[in-house]
RNA sequence: GGGGUCAUAGCCAAGUGGUAAGGCAGUGGACUGCAACUCCUUGAUCGUUGGUUCAAAUCCGACUGGCCCCU
């Protein structure tokens, strides 16, 4: 079995790569992407099309509704059980996707507990969370992180501590990371944007806004919590527009801060122009 | 041609004599269960020039540019 792992920010180009990849290795795929695990977030999500999948089996996409609450934990249970199936077929394996806590939890050694209880503290102010943790080791985590402040003291209080190695790999892997000038990502995502507009964002979204649909995937995922505040009409339907380009381009940021330090890519530029030099080589990388 | 008015970072913008608020954008970063999340970090000497003053973005003059009015 040989697993490669496609990463990048979101734009340019994974999807394409990985298809061009699957056919050279008579390869399956595997999302890699927190969001389009959900069914129906589509255009959003700039998920494969059906026409574009080429017959390859695509795994770990379109398997939860919008309103299911999907987290690390499950996509690290699942995909490790694909990826064992897999390894008893021999059937070499590409993931895809832009997120990086996902896929890393998947290929290296997280652990995560079974079952958990979770505490808000809506008692505690973020300096008595920190005090509490601190009682029992040193944190880094900032005092305004109240997110994270919770998580730990949970993990404390449900005496959850873990042998996790984040850095030792399961798997034998290789990550390709798809790259290109900040510039012309944004250009490209900006144009995007409009494009998804033209082929019905507006509607995608506005059918689960009208069943009343506030899940955690909706009011996360870029795309979707903005035009659910144009429907809510808190913004005007071109300040939502630009409010999606925006958080994208801020999310392009936090992926390459991710990539570049949490995990072991090889980076290759995108050739635009001709894709299939992108390809050429990525081939010679993982012969 | 004459009069008025404005000119502070990529954008918006405070400051009216004592050595440049803030917001946005951008940048760099953290991140083991909401991760397309959450959080942290960071920038200018004030259009140009001469002068007044111990001290000027702040006062005076000239110039340049924008806007408005008059002829």
């Amino acid at each position: 079995m040989k697993i490669i792992v496609i990463v990048g920010p979101t734009g340019v180009g994974k999807t394409k790569l990985s298809i061009a990849l699957a056919k050279y290795l008579n390869a399956v795929i595997m999302n890699g992407d927190s969001m389009q695990v959900y069914k129906g977030l589509d255009i959003g999500t700039a998920k494969v099309l059906e026409s574009e999948k080429e017959n390859i089996p695509h795994f770990l996409f379109d398997i939860r509704n919008v309103d299911d609450n999907y987290t690390i934990y499950d996509y690290q249970k699942e995909g490790r059980e694909l990826l064992s199936k897999f390894k008893k077929e021999n059937k070499n394996v590409i993931i895809v996707g832009g997120s990086g806590l996902y896929i890393k939890s998947l290929l290296y050694d997280y652990q995560f507990n079974d079952e958990e209880k979770l505490d808000n503290f809506d008692n505690l102010t973020n300096e008595e969370i920190l005090l509490e943790i601190k009682k029992f080791h040193n944190t880094d985590i900032h005092v305004n992180n109240r997110k994270r402040l919770v998580r730990e003291l949970n993990k404390i209080k449900n005496n959850s501590i873990i042998n996790s190695n984040i850095h030792k790999k399961l798997y034998d892997f290789k990550i390709i990371g798809l790259s290109c000038d900040r510039d012309i990502l944004y250009d490209i995502v900006n144009k995007r944007v409009d494009k998804m507009f033209q082929e019905g964002l507006v509607k995608e979204v506005k059918y689960f806004y009208d069943q009343g649909i506030r899940s955690k995937a909706i009011l996360t995922g870029i795309g979707y919590k903005e035009l659910y505040s144009y429907f809510d009409g808190k913004l005007t339907l071109d300040d939502a527009r630009n409010l999606i380009k925006k958080n994208t381009r801020h999310f392009i940021k936090r992926q390459y801060t991710f990539f570049n330090h949490q995990m072991d890519v090889t980076w290759i530029n995108v050739n635009f122009n001709n894709f299939n030099e992108t390809i050429k080589e990525v081939i010679n990388l993982i012969k």
